[in-house]
DNA sequence: GATGAATGAGCGTTCATTCAT
DNA sequence: TATGAATGAACGCTCATTCAT
């Protein structure tokens, strides 16, 4: 008798390879929990509820095609955070230095805000709500989360000689906080020009990063 | 001749003179909610949790002390932000500058993090999970809250001549949520150094607000 | 150690000699009950929403003065059926024939009804309410009940040959029936004519028990 | 596109195609609920005690066949007028005239409570302990109410001079009102001779509504 | 690949009542 | 005579999940 399988048999796991049919309902109910988490908030999305808006019949559905809540959690911050880079990253590949990148990331990400508010949401609800795990970060596998990629990016300004001496990782913590804070504000206030917020934000980090001219 | 009151007789109301013994109950069950929230998160602190920390034998004692979930919750921000202006309320007073209101404002804040963590986590975990009713901050009555002090605060610099010309409500959210950063990034790293993180901080916002000499 | 007792020591029983002030204050959450259980029906007349409405801000104090709820209740439908007794019964003892008291009764209960509608909806909800224990009417001691009161004035008509044969218990509960429909009535419409109800009943009751003309 | 169904996804909805077993199932909860509320009184006819009897494992089995309580109170409102009206209605239509219409009305309805003495019990208790929001009856849509249709017949009664002159809701309250207080003898009472009754009030309502012989 | 049926645990809340002054 | 404080039990309801096709 099975006791301890991770997934029953004859149903697709998170990982390996699933069929187009299967790609495409998961797709399908991601996006219903993007949807339900950035509306309701993260304690109010159930499967009842995000089976309800996909159009599905049954939650059965849900832990079909996912081992669990967390797997489908997982596939969301996933899912969010992929699309998020396949915008950013193009636009920060054809900057050549480490500010022209620093401001390109505000904007962009910004602008993907603008454009993708339902994700963000997700993600920051996601992240608010769950809890980390000793040393592991509920949301990303850390070496590429965002904060470290920043990171990294400040590192790199420091190196060259256009970015003062300061830690990187305060530096990365507050911007993606700063970042943060606008979806907060653009869901409260939702007439907010994230333009001129953008701006705001460009001059504020470029004036804390940049090394003083002599 | 009262009539719709709403709250059941036989029943101490949230609002209005408490006995003694009363009072000391519902710090009590107010500390074991903070506890409860900082350390399980909001979604698992339950009453039967905040009961069984708090020593009590029934969830009846809460809903008798107060008047649902929802008193609780404005109870425990309520004291949060209580204790946290009592500590830095007068280390501001004493500052004549904006500058340097605004290097004691995040220097006090980070050691009112490093002193009372979990009333710090429980506020940024209600404030998370909480919905905002359109227009209405849940957390506070919005005139009072930390964002609208903050912004009160570059502008005054402002318009002494101390600070550049920014959009003081986007900088003071930005402060609050790089404040509020350092609290998730202590809660990871319990080693954190938060005095250097402080300094780091102070350093960031003096730039990023600081009028540039001629 | 006392175990048994049925009252504790130092409160008032429901029976035996209460000080004025204690009937006083009796009276007050008797009228109270009554109103509460008109309005929100027997369920939701909770000691809570008793002592709420009574303006007593502890319902302990109903638990002083009445042994329980059970005994609230049946205090309450001694005083609304002494109430219907002292309008009614002056009337029906100045009628001379069995035919002229049937008429009376029903006009001058459905009189009570118009001026004490919340005593007969608090008395009919506690009838539908309370489970009658095998053998015994929860509302009243039997022998003074209403439908007993009216099987003897209907037994007197058959005596003195002024009514038809028939089941005087039928007809007593059928006439009792007939009039707690016309509070039911009264409820859902509010503005029925209640002399024009009366005068319906009379006649339909008129011919329901007289002996035919030869 | 739906967006707003009030009913959770995965679970069945009152309305609507259910499979066999489905149905199957509601009915014995349907049944389960009579008889606990017949039995217990509607206050008591809880969850756990209708799963109970039912044999079924867990409340949650309810709520899932139910959107709610008020659902499964109007199942059983519902089943048992249906039932009520399945017997009856074969024999009223087999009928020529208002007047024996309404002398088999009695007969056969106090036959229904002898073999259904639950159903009838059931749906007076609910009828009893439901607030009836202004002008909508909780029981019955109204127009198909069983008063509604007696008073339909002693209005074609009148119209063909069997009745005399009379307001048919006045009567059509009262023979409702004496048929269900024939089931609360019957309760009191359990060896009442129903068949001595039925003849009881088939002369009773024979006399009211009879038009005099010229 | 998909589904209906079923489940135990937990939620916040309300209940009448008792304890201790 | 009156009261605040405290209590265990029960309520309807929602949760993610498992069983059996």
């Amino acid at each position: 008798m099975r006791v301890n399988a991770p997934a029953a048999a004859g149903e697709p796991s998170a990982t390996g390879g699933q069929s187009v049919a299967n790609a495409a309902r998961r797709a399908q109910i991601i996006e219903s929990a993007i949807e339900c988490i950035a509306e309701l908030g993260y304690a109010r999305a159930s499967f009842a509820q995000i089976a309800q808006r996909a159009g599905i019949s049954s939650t059965r559905l849900i832990s079909y095609h996912f081992e669990g809540k967390e797997d489908l959690i997982r596939a969301v911050v996933h899912e969010a955070l992929r699309a998020a880079a396949a915008y950013m990253h193009p636009l920060l590949q054809a900057q050549t230095s480490p500010s022209a990148m620093l401001a390109t990331y505000i904007t962009s990400n910004l602008d993907f805000i603008r454009t993708h508010p339902a994700h963000i949401r997700a993600v920051l609800e996601i992240a608010a709500n769950t809890r980390p795990e000793p040393g592991v970060s509920a949301v990303e596998p850390d070496s590429a989360s965002p904060v470290a990629l920043l990171e990294q990016l400040f590192r790199q300004g420091q190196e060259v000689g256009e970015f003062r001496a300061f830690d990187p990782r305060v530096m990365a913590l507050t911007l993606r906080a700063a970042i943060d804070a606008a979806v907060g504000e653009l869901t409260a206030r939702p007439d907010l020009d994230l333009d001129a917020y953008a701006r705001e934000l460009v001059a504020l980090f470029d004036r804390a990063t940049r090394k003083e001219p002599t």
